[in-house]
DNA sequence: ACAAATATTTAGACGTATCTAAATTTTTAT
DNA sequence: ATAAAAATTTAGATACGTCTAAATATTTGT
């Protein structure tokens, strides 16, 4: 059986590994997990041992298939959950995380299938992120994050990478949310900042912000 | 903050406290979670003192103002995860107990305010159990168990008391559900075993079945 | 009332997950 | 190339929840 904490350290290792190539590394599960290099050195031994990664000390650490398959339905689960939050419970999307964080524990295939189909089977949850499929596949997306655009350049934010209050509360306040059209006039060689228009207004946001926004060009 | 094996303890002395009178023993709490009389004790000292119940050593316990709340709050949440799982996700009565158990522990006051507008505020879970109110109290029915009817009563099924597959199953098989019109025949001395009349079929059920089963009489 | 049976608690141990501090390995910079 | 810095692992502790075995308290039956 896994543990609830196993669970965490897979999706955090899997979350990273999508925003980054190569190995993870000790540190960079710790600063996603929030706790020390020491306990994340002690876990990935046992995950090491259950099969769940690939991992030689010091040189850092990869999912195994059946890892791998576990982290994904974990994010499966978390996005079939915040969806049923916003669109049936009616939460906001920067609401939803903490809860969808505990639903994504709840075992019971039944229940998923269930969820998925009362649903209508969405293939995007709130923030435009795709929902992993149940026989374990990410859908891609032909998007890319705002600040890698070139100025002068509009698309359309069809997902936020970021699934956290502050930022997605500042987003509404820029008036902006999934489909939302923006076109990126200048980047500023300083410091990354963008000025973009959003509904014929002009307004300025960090690189920061920029980043998680995803953007299809249209 | 109340771990998840407290929130258990606490379910199951408010469980044993609505069946029996006066304080709830150490074997009955070990007996109903399903653990040893040692961890049982182990664990009404913690409880102690967080003041979630009243215990004095050898002399049984029973929960406190807090502890009292904290569980009903579980039961709530247990029943209106029941009630979601039946009415929007279409599990049968008898696949939801063991989902709920987990649901139960989500911990958001905001959603299961949500979820109750979300079903409509219903007053009783799929078993007829009633489902207690956001303030904390346990509506009362006015049933009671078939084995306590007089022989040639009529009533009709309110609710079952046991919420285990196996039981479950069995009242299906024998056509009764919440709902259901039954008339008691007669009760035969030797094991207090039941001869029922349920849609105009005689039938014969053990006391261990009748006791769980909620009658109002018509 | 008192011995036997039953119920309960204590003692000591184990596994999980965490932490801080110290040791070790790898990387970086001169 | 090697010393300093950074990253990672190990060692030793702590808290939680569990267990078995032993000790203690309470209840029961005669």
């Amino acid at each position: 059986m896994i543990t609830l904490t196993e669970e965490n350290y897979l999706k955090a290792i899997l979350a990273i590994s999508l925003n980054t190539d190569g190995k993870v590394s000790t540190n960079a599960i710790a600063n996603e997990i929030g706790t020390s290099a020491a306990s994340v050195s002690d876990m990935l031994k046992k995950l090491q041992d259950k099969k769940l990664i690939k991992y030689e000390k010091y040189k850092g650490v990869i999912l195994s298939k059946k890892g791998e398959s576990k982290a994904i339905n974990i994010l499966r689960k978390h996005r079939l959950w915040e969806t049923f939050l916003v669109n049936k419970l009616a939460f906001g999307w920067g609401e939803v995380h903490d809860v969808a964080e505990q639903l994504e524990h709840i075992k019971s295939e039944e229940l998923v299938d269930r969820l998925d189909a009362f649903l209508n089977h969405p293939k995007f949850d709130p923030h435009g992120e795709p929902i992993p499929t149940k026989n374990g596949k990410i859908p891609m997306t032909n998007t890319i994050p705002l600040n890698k655009l070139e100025a002068g350049t509009k698309g359309k934010v069809m997902g936020v990478t970021l699934d956290e209050k502050t930022f997605l509360d500042y987003l509404t306040k820029l008036n902006i949310s999934i489909g939302t059209e923006i076109e990126l006039l200048e980047t500023i060689r300083f410091d990354q900042s963008l000025s973009i228009k959003v509904a014929k207004q002009t307004q300025h946001i960090s690189s920061d912000v920029a980043k998680h926004l995803l953007i299809k060009i249209i």
